[in-house]
DNA sequence: TAGTGGTCTAGACCACTCG
DNA sequence: GAGTGGTCTAGACCACTAA
């Protein structure tokens, strides 16, 4: 039996009565099982919204409002023209903040790719998180994180132009942060503060994540300081909101 | 010149080309900037979707999937047969984890209220945390937390009968959980681990903190031990996703 | 060019709330 | 009973994508 056929049998389940819980949300709920349990697997197609319509016996717009929840939680992901996908949340990573930039992942094939690598003049967030003075410039890097292919992390980094002058070519000779860390001289380094919020993707974000606009993320803003206290990083950084466990541990008894 | 008349006017002002951004979004984004702006100020309610419509110029559907998305983000939230209702989230609080509960707060009229408080088996998440034999009881205290009053942090706390057999006692007479601590002879404690998700809210927390179910929230799930290294706190807690920024602040330096 | 998702309409019925 | 938000339909037109 294929999958169309499955998804078929699964649709021309009865419905429950209309006032217990609306068909929309029952065909939520039945698509959203369908993901989960494989039946629809990550990265696959679902039939066209007609289809599915006819499928599960309601007009497009019924089926529509369906859809569009599952979307805007980050589980399926529309192409206009295209199609409607489903996107992997089967994974939560877990990121341990304590370990700055080796974020703990089970799969090993991880990537952190460089989208962009410019110097600029710093944004005023970063000014003011890394005490700079206006104007001051910065190398600013833009990154993108995959695993298993599926993009889950985008992170702008500015690194201050008066403490590191030479990123652009140290990163480039090592192929990591820490690497241009060290050959500036910085051999340790501390994740003074982490603030995080949440919010809705931008466009460029969406984008970038493989995910809707108006998709919910986990913003992560942070500044690392050298072992002299001198501020040496400003990250922002975020992740569609359902693929990812941050987790903070701490030392340090209170009063 | 009136709250309706104004909103009147905002409705009325042409739309932009309908190919460059869909009519529905240009409504959520007027009626957003309303809200931000405070023409619809916090708690009040909007005209009926009938009259929004008309003062829009479209269909009552239309209209909706502004509404619909504005109580996504939780910014607005409707109660069926009463009316749609501007939910705040011009303040967005400072949660600094370190302070554990003595969260920073802006205004003073920040209330935390015991929900329930009932002797039970641990939940499995907790027993897992703390590090308790199946089947070991705890006191479950539900809280919540409002500013302003609008609802804002709702929380699940299970301490340990072993390690604070008069809870109930304790924090009834001190009206404290720090008072309950130092009842039970705990004079320091460390916040050793937080880890923090997203998510959707559930029908429970969606009516405590008045917001729309499937609006997104943030989690939290930490657990607190004594100087001693015995744990003696697990919570679990929720704020809607737009209504906080938790701050984490590290003086531990990497190696 | 054919198929896809995105938008919008006009009208209907319902359950819920409150006076 | 009057007004509210919640649901659903049947049909239409559009822009985008890929073959």
């Amino acid at each position: 039996m294929n999958v169309d056929q499955r998804l078929l049998r699964l649709a021309r389940q009865p419905y429950a009565d209309k006032h217990t819980q609306s068909i929309w949300m029952q065909i939520y709920d039945r698509l959203g099982e369908a993901v989960e349990s494989g039946l629809l697997p990550e990265g696959s197609r679902l039939p066209g919204e007609d289809d599915l319509a006819s499928m599960f016996g309601v007009t497009r717009v019924t089926l529509r409002r369906a859809l569009s929840l599952l979307q805007h939680e980050g589980r399926l992901v529309s192409r206009k023209g295209v199609g409607v996908f489903v996107r992997s949340i089967s994974v939560r990573y877990e990121v341990r903040e304590t370990e700055a930039f080796n974020m703990a992942l089970n799969g090993a094939d991880s990537r952190m790719d460089a989208l962009s690598l410019v110097r600029k003049p710093a944004s005023a967030d970063a000014a003011e998180a890394l005490g700079l003075k206006s104007g001051e410039e910065v190398t600013e890097v833009r990154f993108i994180q995959h695993a298993q292919s599926t993009p889950y992390y985008y992170a702008v980094k500015e690194f201050p132009v008066s403490v590191m002058p030479e990123f652009a070519r140290d990163y480039e000779k090592t192929g990591s942060i820490l690497g241009a860390y060290a050959a500036a001289g910085i051999e340790s380094y501390l994740r003074t503060e982490t603030r995080i919020t949440g919010d809705f993707a931008t466009e460029e974000e969406a984008d970038l994540l493989h995910i809707s606009r108006q998709a919910p993320v986990l913003r992560s803003r942070s500044v690392n300081e050298d072992n002299t206290g001198r501020a040496i990083e400003y990250n922002r950084g975020c992740w569609p909101m359902l693929s990812v466990e941050l987790v903070f541990n701490n030392k340090t008894p209170f009063a």
